[in-house]
DNA sequence: GTTGGCACTCTCTGTGGTGGAGTGCCAGTC
DNA sequence: GACTGGCACTCCACCACAGAGAGTGCCAAC
């Protein structure tokens, strides 16, 4: 259907509209593409082009530009992989160097995903499915409020406010060091089912106060799963100003709402390797006319979370493809050395 | 100099020109503000104004916008305090509800704002400064890798990693003791005054690990000091979307560049009353044709941190200040009872 | 299947003209 | 002396229009 002549003219009007930010021509796309042919031969084809929907013209008489299925195309088929540049390598070695936690991590990677993609990056907190329990402290504010503190065996460290009741400080300290014996070493859902467990084993005396530090502790674990998304990169946008209404504007009201952040990258999730929304693929309809690249991070073995770009629908694919690739990779990396 | 009319002229040049969004004419002010004179006389006060630097012409025969100066002297003289809807009043106080930790606060403090005043919001997260250690704890993760965590009576949980050098359990555990016992209940600058002095009471075989450890204490009271600031509401910014370079990528730039929202809430710092900054005002050069106004907030007899909203010079000073009041004065209230 | 030629379409740019809003100024009135 | 009505003037915003340029579709020829 589609011979190797009109898939190098697909591609050629993806790249050259992509760079150039204009409708393309036959005239200029012969000229700038060495194509063998001339412009005539290369208008029959977008003809063809057009009528299957890889290309469409704004206007009688215009160039053509790629259709969100032209995109499509070249994206599985027709994009180049575009190696990183020396310094792009260099940044991404370097920019992670002296991250103290896994906020600065995930803010660090933030900042690097944007920089390199030159667009609005998207970084999701990672769920250290493997990571188990380390510590857990109660922390005694004032007679009946206190704080419940689990550090996980990453260092990710979370806290709850927890209603002790007046229970004593010997109270606390006896049920601190039967959570702990019991939970240590356990991975978070295994930890909150062992703690259910264990509040029926409490002496009675500890149950009203273990009751409520175990319901803290579930809120903790099941509430937690990186609800957080952090966002950077956003002036951006400012390329596309021109698109203001279906560019800018549903990108900043997408950003400011985490769930449906989360709806863009978590509905990609599952693989370890590079997923692109161009335009009406994106499950939020204000984002019909963006693309989202994102890819899931991790080791191996496991995905903990997503991060990923989102862009206008015309964006350069094999950078950003490998951008995102390469950030995911070696934030995995970078995690699973701790 | 400036009679009661011209000041009145003055203050319905501004309502107008933020209403409407348009150079203000003599004729539309005598109609919509009732001036009981003729729009001569009003084109006599208003070239009076424009010689004084209070409002200028666009152009040669346009209406009149007013400059910095005339939205100073608005703000400082003219401005009738707006009271807040009994929407927004109820908004503010459902909206921290449910609040469940520090961070939480903050962030509901920043949709809260952004939501009332329709603009851009900035929260700095509060220096607890009359807070005290409440506990501090010393978590081994790997034989080399531990985690300083410090717990303070507002129930702010801090963590830096540490680097333990192999020491053991009981070595770690005896330096937690020490410290617990010589800390608890300091200031976080106490504190670390204090822990600097106890480096060289340790026993030899503790000192190495105390020095690690209280290196990391250090960082981490003078590091944090909210160095952190959250925004929301960036999506209002599509209000403006006309003046894109003007205020829209500004502002947009500005948000990135935590160390600029710091300065541009910090200078108004030390008092707990709203502060306005107008256009040129402003330290910050880009945001010149952008107004800000903020607030300190805490109790009475401390400042916490600073939050206010960033918007165009053309804003609702009444309202805007009437809201960043008020929502500074609720969360003040709101942290100081826990 | 490819190409050169040609008529056609549509956007973009610049030009000139017009209407309207608003001003500044002046002479007259209270 | 302050205010007002009148008037000439300025400048923007809007519109219509023409011409250039880019690009197309189609057709006949190779």
């Amino acid at each position: 259907m589609l011979d190797e002549r009109k898939l190098s003219i697909l591609r050629a009007i993806v790249t050259d509209y992509v760079s150039m930010r204009e409708p393309v021509g036959s005239r200029a796309l012969v000229e700038r593409y060495h194509l063998d042919v001339s412009p005539a031969t290369v208008r029959n084809d977008m003809a063809v082009l057009e009528e299957e929907g890889y290309i469409m013209q704004p206007h009688t008489s215009a160039g053509r530009i790629p259709t969100d299925k032209g995109y499509r195309l070249f994206v599985d088929r027709l994009g180049a992989v575009k190696p990183l540049s020396t310094a792009e390598r260099r940044a991404i070695e370097t920019f992670m160097a002296g991250a103290v936690d896994i906020d600065d991590v995930v803010r660090r990677t933030v900042r690097l995903l944007a920089q390199i993609t030159q667009q609005v990056a998207i970084v999701q907190y990672p769920i250290l499915s493997g990571a188990t329990v380390r510590h857990l402290e109660i922390v005694t504010l004032s007679p009946d409020r206190g704080l419940l503190i689990l550090v996980n065996s990453a260092g990710k460290v979370d806290q709850r406010p927890v209603d002790l009741g007046g229970a004593s400080p010997e109270l606390v300290a006896d049920l601190r060091g039967r959570l702990n014996a019991a939970l240590i070493g356990l991975t978070p859902t295994r930890a909150v089912e062992r703690a259910g467990a264990l509040v029926d084993e409490l002496p009675a005396d500890v149950r009203p106060l273990g009751a409520a530090v175990i319901a803290a502790l579930l809120e903790l674990t099941t509430a937690d799963p990186s609800t957080r998304v952090v966002v950077g990169g956003v002036p951006n946008l400012a390329r596309f100003s021109d698109q203001y209404e279906t560019t800018v504007r549903p990108v900043l009201e997408a950003l400011e709402e985490q769930v449906v952040l989360l709806r863009l990258l978590g509905e990609v999730a599952g693989t370890g390797d590079v997923t692109v929304r161009i335009g009406r693929e994106n499950p939020y309809e204000p984002l019909r006319s963006t693309s989202v690249v994102a890819s899931g991070y991790g080791t191996n073995s496991d995905i903990w979370a997503n991060l990923g770009v989102v862009g206008p629908t015309r964006m350069d694919y094999p950078s950003t493809m490998a951008a995102v690739r390469a950030v995911a990779r070696y934030v995995g990396r970078f995690l699973a050395e701790g």
